[in-house]
DNA sequence: AAGGAATATGAAACGCATTATAAATCAGGA
DNA sequence: TCCTGATTTATAATGCGTTTCATATTCCTT
């Protein structure tokens, strides 16, 4: 409600001076800043942020978008985000792709607007060729998904290893019969896992039959209708590598539903460790991905990159993946 | 980059013609207008946001304050949300209060800096005189959690009517040793949870021996020690009221890991009908809470008095609990 | 004591789009 | 033909802090 021009009308100085105090400028007298400090408690005075925008040229404000919420993977990263961007001094625009690429594109109009300082994207519906033009307003990185021939930042992980010490696992379990069940191909970070598992099967000198591939799945009832399709199989596998633990648990479900033992019947090996990894039963052997880590490394990088104008070239940061292990193998 | 005034020149029209082609206003002559467009096309020119802010005095900027985004609870709540405001032209800033009153007010503050038009509250860990002030500078309402004697529109659900199903129901399967793990008693909406089972206590002549009351816990975790400190007893409850699911889950996971046998040794109701309550084993008897109903109808809310300038008087909705039995119970 | 640096303050310009005001043009009615 | 009202466009004001520039003091330094 109040203006800088009623504090400095107020406190008998000028709005210059006002907005010295506010921004704790030197060159303040200090009677004067006290006089100012007043005024504004009177007034019950805030700057409005929209003018403080407009002038500075920045919104302090950067968005993420992520392709679902909901999923546990997700919340972890913004939480860590939130948390980072709060002691920094961001606003945390949340913008959910809920896998669609037009929605992806819409939520980068935010940077051609100057509604934020830059974008971080968790999710990557669009290709590179896409995402491009939109870089010139602002810094945009990826974090967790990625391109290869994308040329922006990227905190990710190995995902090839991933793949690979996962199937390594359950090889070294004895199993030669493996199952694949992973996300869409189009995505490179499914892709790259796909790599690894087939890269470990391989120095065992083993394969997947096409019909023990199952693509393009994500969720619990995904995982259940995985399990029936093997169920009905007269050649079936004895380990399957999940390519999430959602997908994980309702294999999981589904086979104790029809008396199958795991792990001794089918071995099950999930990915994220997320929650419900640890808390079904059996636990979920799994791949953890360090989602706090992620997230917190992506926002650091991308408020160092706003703060020196994004002159810093950083290029791509890889963080740990690990193998936990727990009953389902 | 390029300003509304580039356009203009480019064009060879005023500023204010390229302003009303961007905004649909009539009284623009069609060549004209296409010259416009045709102008805004090249510079690739896009309306700056902060200075339509400025100008409007609108933000299309929502804020929603939960209290733990990694809650599925509240995960599902913001995910209605996000849909919501998308539609409705609106973009949303996530704030996390993380269970901390200061941080909760730090959040109010978007308010009076005038960078939301307006506030949904998901998370309330301050009292209504805390957070009274900020509601005259723009819309404030509470979604799920609330205050009796706040006065601002509210979202939530008759949480003395979930405890007291809750609780019905478990002595209905015959419980009469009763344990409860609540929230904080210092949040309302906990107290009438605790009210609801009390009423049905009542009504069975039961009560709840000092030793069974386990106050302000939360997660899985939490489930497990609460378990912990059953089991060391030497009078154990036969049932448990859990006022979450992921409570409920801890208590289980612990209680199977003894080999206690659930429901036949110990009952186990939780709250939310979380995901994780149909995944693990024994599913989780628990009741619904109405997330994405809740999290639609508060920003649709908020929408409409935003653009009513917030003289629509809605006073509260109540939307419906349910019970959902499994097999924990 | 004089010159230069450091300190202190205000007037005015600026960031960029929207809007109020004014003015010009044109159609239709008396 | 003159007047009224609808249509079309432009100039200038506005929203509100921050920053530049100019000016005035005060403090050292030699």
């Amino acid at each position: 409600m109040a203006t800088i021009k009623e504090v400095a009308a107020k406190s008998g100085l000028s709005p210059t001076t006002v907005s010295r105090v506010i921004n704790n400028h030197p060159y303040v007298d200090d009677a004067k800043r006290k006089k100012v400090m007043q005024a504004m408690e009177d007034l019950g005075y805030v700057p409005n942020s929209s003018a403080r925008r407009l002038r500075g040229q920045r919104t302090n404000t950067i968005a993420v978008i992520i392709s679902r919420i909901v999923n546990p993977f997700f919340s972890h990263l913004v939480d860590a985000m939130e948390l980072i961007a709060g002691e920094k001094g961001y606003q945390l625009i949340l913008c959910d792709s809920r896998l669609d690429k037009d929605r992806e594109l819409r939520h980068l109009e935010l940077l051609k607007a100057k509604q934020v300082d830059g974008i971080i994207l968790a999710s990557l519906q669009n290709e590179w060729k896409a995402i491009e033009p939109f870089t010139k307003y602002g810094p945009v990185i990826s974090c967790n998904e990625y391109d290869t021939n994308a040329q922006m930042p990227v905190i990710r992980c190995d995902q090839v290893y991933g793949g690979y010490i996962a199937t390594k696992h359950l090889i070294e379990k004895g199993h030669t019969k493996i199952a694949y069940a992973g996300g869409a191909d189009r995505i490179q970070l499914t892709r790259d896992r796909k790599t690894g598992v087939f890269k470990a099967l391989k120095e065992h000198g083993l394969s997947i039959p096409e019909e023990w591939m199952f693509p393009s799945f994500y969720g619990i009832e995904d995982g259940k209708n995985i399990f029936q399709r093997i169920y009905a199989m007269e050649n079936r596998p004895t380990a399957i590598f999940a390519g999430g633990d959602e997908v994980a648990a309702g294999i999981i479900q589904e086979a104790k539903r029809f008396n199958y033992r795991i792990p001794e019947d089918l071995a099950v090996i999930g990915y994220d460790n997320q929650p419900i990894a640890d808390l079904i039963n059996p636990g979920i052997t799994t791949i953890e991905q360090p989602m706090k880590l992620m997230g917190t490394r992506a926002m650091e990088m991308m408020v160092d990159m706003i703060a020196y104008n994004r002159k810093v070239t950083y290029k791509k940061e890889i963080l740990p993946l690990q193998l936990v292990v727990r009953q389902s193998t």
